[in-house]
DNA sequence: GCAAAAAGAGACCATTCGGTCTCAAATAGG
DNA sequence: CCTATTTGAGACCGAATGGTCTCTTTTTGC
């Protein structure tokens, strides 16, 4: 009820701050339980899985989650995060609009898509829950949209700053990347070889300087 | 024992030939569930899932196929064949090899990427089987195996006749279209909307115009 | 048309599934 | 420290899972 405890005062072991037992093990089930989830799917996950995962119970799970679904949602949420951190790493700090898409690209190609284990949250949730679980199938699809409006706004910027060509359409650039690299990936992690990936990554430089990048003088 | 029984003669409605009851239904079976795995996934499709789209029994379906890992093995070539099928549509027709890609590239937007429902066989098994069952995943990779090779073949010919850039390599090539017309259709799929087919296939259709034809004369 | 073989129905099986609920142990705040 | 609250263990639940097996029905070749 009254909830937020803290013994307030500036005691050494801070490290977490403001969190109660209970928080910290929620977090906990989530962190543990997301690489389950990214790899086996969500039914390809069991609630013994999970327990065993977690080190939890049933209860101890239950107790912080109405269901499993409830649960494979947030994880989702937390593995998607760690996805678009690692892709946007040191992104903002690139200047050139092309440069910075340039490193997106990079950055996804180096981390294969993310730090939790088992691909590309997105691709995987996508496809599972295409036909099928309707709640996760609208988290992958709010994610989509997420990075496409990330990007688009990057190209967006571009064009104001007659870096880009003002004749691309951002929202098809976007989708033709993020495509491009997902696709990659698939192949790149059926094949166990990064050579896919690596050629997405020189194939899509060469497009963006040779028809995104705005010409110095319009020769025209 | 003695297999292959016939009326032989010429008797009116001998549609499906020299097939007997078993193995027709046998047949069935896998066409019927075939859509099943391929939208509901290999975990995801039931026995009962399977009774009900077969409108057989355990008994009936346990008399032709060991386990459901079997009959999912068979779907899944189903699905592929009839996927790769509809890909080659009139591909060999076509005299010029990068006109013969991009007829190919076309298929694959049109029919977004086979006849059975559910999306892309390889795409869906390569996902879910990535991190688990292994002889799916093992049937996945040889069908992306397979397909590669066969564009490779395409780029391949088209170097000798002088109308593919002999500096293609045809193996890269091929996983750059795969992969680029796999991650469109995942984002089409995503987002109900067959535009990002559609760029992709105008974006390779200029890459390979422009950069993979070969110039009528080099201009060197 | 008949006997042998093939095909299918469906009862049955152990196991596992996701989920609930009670109660003991651990963690609070005063 | 002591009590109220939070947390987690684990027995329990009905339903569904993949799979087996027996026995009837249908198809088959002669």
């Amino acid at each position: 009820m009254v909830s937020r405890k803290r013994p307030a005062g500036g005691l050494g072991r801070s490290m977490e701050l403001d969190v109660t037992k209970g928080e910290q093990t929620k977090n906990d089930i989530v962190r543990k339980s997301a690489p389950l989830f990214n790899q086996k799917g969500y039914e390809g996950t069991s609630l013994s899985d999970l327990m065993e995962a977690t080190g939890l119970q049933k209860g101890g799970i239950y107790r912080h989650f109405s269901s499993k679904e409830e649960l494979a949602t947030q994880a989702f949420d937390y593995s998607w995060g760690r996805a678009v951190s690692g892709r946007l790493d040191g992104v903002a700090e690139v200047p050139d609009c092309v440069n910075r898409l340039k490193k997106m690209i990079d950055n996804f190609v180096e981390l294969r898509a993310g730090l939790v284990p088992g691909g590309c949250p997105l691709m995987n949730t996508a496809i599972e829950a295409d036909d099928g679980n309707a709640a996760l199938r609208a988290r992958a699809k709010k994610a989509l949209q997420n990075w496409t409006v990330r990007l688009s706004k990057i190209t967006t910027e571009g064009i104001k700053k007659q870096q880009i060509n003002h004749r691309i359409d951002p929202l098809k650039l976007s989708q033709l990347i993020i495509g491009s690299l997902e696709g990659a990936l698939l192949i790149s992690r059926l094949q166990n070889s990064d050579e896919p990936l690596r050629a997405i990554k020189q194939h899509l430089s060469e497009y963006l300087e040779q028809n995104v990048r705005a010409t110095i003088r319009s020769n025209r």
